[in-house]
DNA sequence: GCCGTTTTCGGCCCGACTGTTTTCAGTCG
């Protein structure tokens, strides 16, 4: 690492800077041009510093979004560590932007007013303000919006020292049950036809910063009337006719938006995004004469009587299929191809929710799981599924008691008794989460994993080896002829660790050399992989699990998740390989 | 400032809600 941070994450935050500072001072459109660029890197697989290095500006130029200035500037960032522009804007007007618009209700243009008027350039400097009712003397400011402010900068205070917000994003698995929470509930209002999830939860994303309900409802003051009154609402940051917003203890917004039933389609299609997606959407039906809008497809009017002509917009079929395209699945709609993919009709045919026939990590009290093995085989056949992996620690892990060779065959013996006892109802497989040492050998001997259905491997420890290093480690691991399966592979801990420092690309490439299965790993905060690496492997032909990792019988509900994401990265029933039978699965490893 | 199966110039997604305003600007998604 250099001296100054040139990560992509740092320089789509200097940009997003210049793009709010430009805002403040009403400079038109730029501030998209930064926004968007931001956003770009922010998404990109490799490092703009690097890119920068290799081809100079032109490298730059290439990615979306970014052109000669912007591209220039990134290049001063990445050789002096600063950006002039930046500096000069902020000099300017001097404010803490980034934290200052934090708060709920404060754009640009009301943190430039603030400092003009107030000389607010902080949060405790706006703090002080609001409290000596300076703010609500301010033309365009009130009483109200001073209150909200305190109340807002309350809550950021409260979410900075714990609490789930802060900032974060929510994951998606923990949020998911208090989203459909509130939607059952709102389906039960009288009056109430459809309530549905939209927005990246839809779009199953592994976090999420809001959630988005859509409703259709004869009686939309009744449902409006029951969402704001939601259990757990710490206020209601809107309250309309169409849409409301609240916000709940655990920090989570949610909007909820009252359509009519012709709108339906496209109201969903619009608030399920992503926005890129939506953009690219809207941006073909410009170039066909027609407007794409929350209320449906429609055709200028011609001649005399004007007025639109509606084309689309009751469901999402509809309005696809008046694009010339197939249907789009919410959790490909992030433009990254899908748009052009269904309308060369060439989609991927998504593993399906229901799919899975077996989970090959499962965790027992021989270790660190909460359950006994039996409980653990009956609670899997009693959600269905046909076999389990017993993939217990091993001894390096001393904390969880992991597993050394005496105690693995002992476990063997545990197993066959289970299995003889549940035969016919659930095959009990014999596995291991071997751990992966620091040097790339493995924790168990090969004559122990030799005799295992299942050989799982994963990194517990050294976490910030150097790349090479880290890489090298890994690489060592799967290419032992024992091992199937690279367990989260990148060891993410979601708001928590980051993942170690990998060429995924060289892992990628090695496990299709050796033909080693990479874990999606469901628990909600690893979803590990992620999407675009589930992307990259369907693309290179590298096979995956979708596995729960389940300390405990409730945990197998998280697979859920884990085919979300395998759905996010484009993979196909085939490329998974636990949606086959036991023995046809047994088949695909090593 | 970026971008181009109508364009290298002239466009840039669009509507709801709020608070403050007596007709609208700012924010948000």
């Amino acid at each position: 690492m250099p001296a100054a941070e040139t990560s992509n994450q740092a320089v789509a935050a200097i940009l997003r800077g210049i793009g709010e500072y430009l805002a403040m001072q009403d400079v038109p459109f730029k501030p998209r041009a930064y926004e968007k660029a931001a956003l770009a890197i922010d998404g990109l697989e490799e490092e703009v510093a690097a890119a920068y290095r290799k081809g100079g500006v032109k490298a730059l130029e290439a990615i979306p979004g970014v052109g000669a200035s912007i591209a220039e500037k990134i290049g001063e960032f990445v050789t002096t560590g600063r950006i002039k522009y930046y500096e000069e804007l902020k000099r300017k007007t001097p404010v803490d932007l980034s934290e200052l618009s934090r708060i709920e209700g404060l754009g640009p243009k009301s943190v430039k007013k603030l400092y003009q008027k107030l000389g607010v350039r902080t949060i405790d400097e706006l703090e002080r303000a609001a409290k000596s009712g300076k703010i609500a003397g301010i033309e365009g400011f009130g009483e109200k919006s001073e209150e909200k402010i305190l109340k807002s900068i309350g809550f950021a205070k409260q979410s900075a020292t714990g609490g789930a917000g802060g900032g974060q994003r929510f994951i998606l698995g923990y949020a998911m049950p208090q989203i459909r929470d509130i939607q059952e509930r709102l389906a039960a209002v009288p009056g109430a036809q459809r309530v549905t999830i939209a927005g990246s939860a839809r779009r199953r994303r592994d976090t999420i910063g809001d959630a988005d309900l859509l409703a259709v409802s004869k009686q939309p003051d009744a449902i409006m009337e029951a969402f704001v009154s939601t259990p757990g609402v710490v206020s209601v940051i809107a309250h309309g006719a169409t849409k409301s917003s609240i916000k709940l203890r655990s920090g989570l917004n949610v909007d909820l938006r009252v359509v009519a039933p012709e709108s339906y389609g496209a109201a969903l299609n619009y608030f399920t995004g992503s926005k890129d997606h939506n953009v690219a959407l809207r941006r073909i039906a410009v170039a066909k004469g027609w407007k794409l809008n929350e209320y449906g497809l429609f055709k200028a009017g011609t001649g005399a009587t004007g007025g639109e002509q509606r084309i689309a917009g009751r469901t999402e079929e509809e309005i696809y299929r008046a694009f010339g395209m197939d249907y789009i699945e919410p959790e490909l709609r992030e433009n990254t191809g899908e748009i052009e993919a269904a309308r060369r009709h060439a989609l991927p045919k998504l593993v399906g929710y229901s799919d899975l026939q077996g989970d090959l990590q499962v965790q027992t009290d021989w270790t660190d799981g909460a359950e006994s093995i039996e409980s653990m085989a009956r609670q899997a056949a009693a959600r269905g599924l046909s076999y389990i992996a017993i993939t217990d620690h091993t001894k390096r892990l001393a904390m969880t008691h992991g597993l050394d060779e005496k105690r693995i065959v002992k476990q063997w013996a545990e197993i066959d008794r289970v299995q003889k006892k549940l035969r016919g109802k659930i095959t009990i497989l014999k596995g291991t989460e071997c751990d992966i040492l620091k040097d790339g050998s493995l924790d168990l001997p090969d004559e122990i994993l030799a005799k295992l259905d299942v050989t799982g491997v994963s990194v517990h420890s050294h976490f910030t080896l150097p790349r090479t290093e880290q890489t090298a480690r890994v690489l060592r691991a799967i290419g032992n002829p024992h091992v199937d399966i690279l367990f989260h592979p990148t060891g993410r801990i979601i708001n928590r660790r980051e993942a170690i420092d990998l060429d995924m690309e060289a892992i990628i490439a090695e496990a299709r050399r050796t033909k080693t299965v990479l874990e999606i790993n469901a628990f909600p905060e690893r979803s590990d992989l992620r999407d675009e690496y589930v992307r990259q492997c369907t693309a290179a032909g590298v096979k995956l699990s979708i596995d729960s990792d389940a300390h405990h019988s409730r945990h197998y509900d998280h697979l859920e998740y884990g085919i979300a994401q395998a759905r996010r990265g484009w993979a196909e029933k085939k490329d998974i390989i636990n949606t086959r039978s036991a023995d046809a699965m047994l088949r695909c490893l090593k």
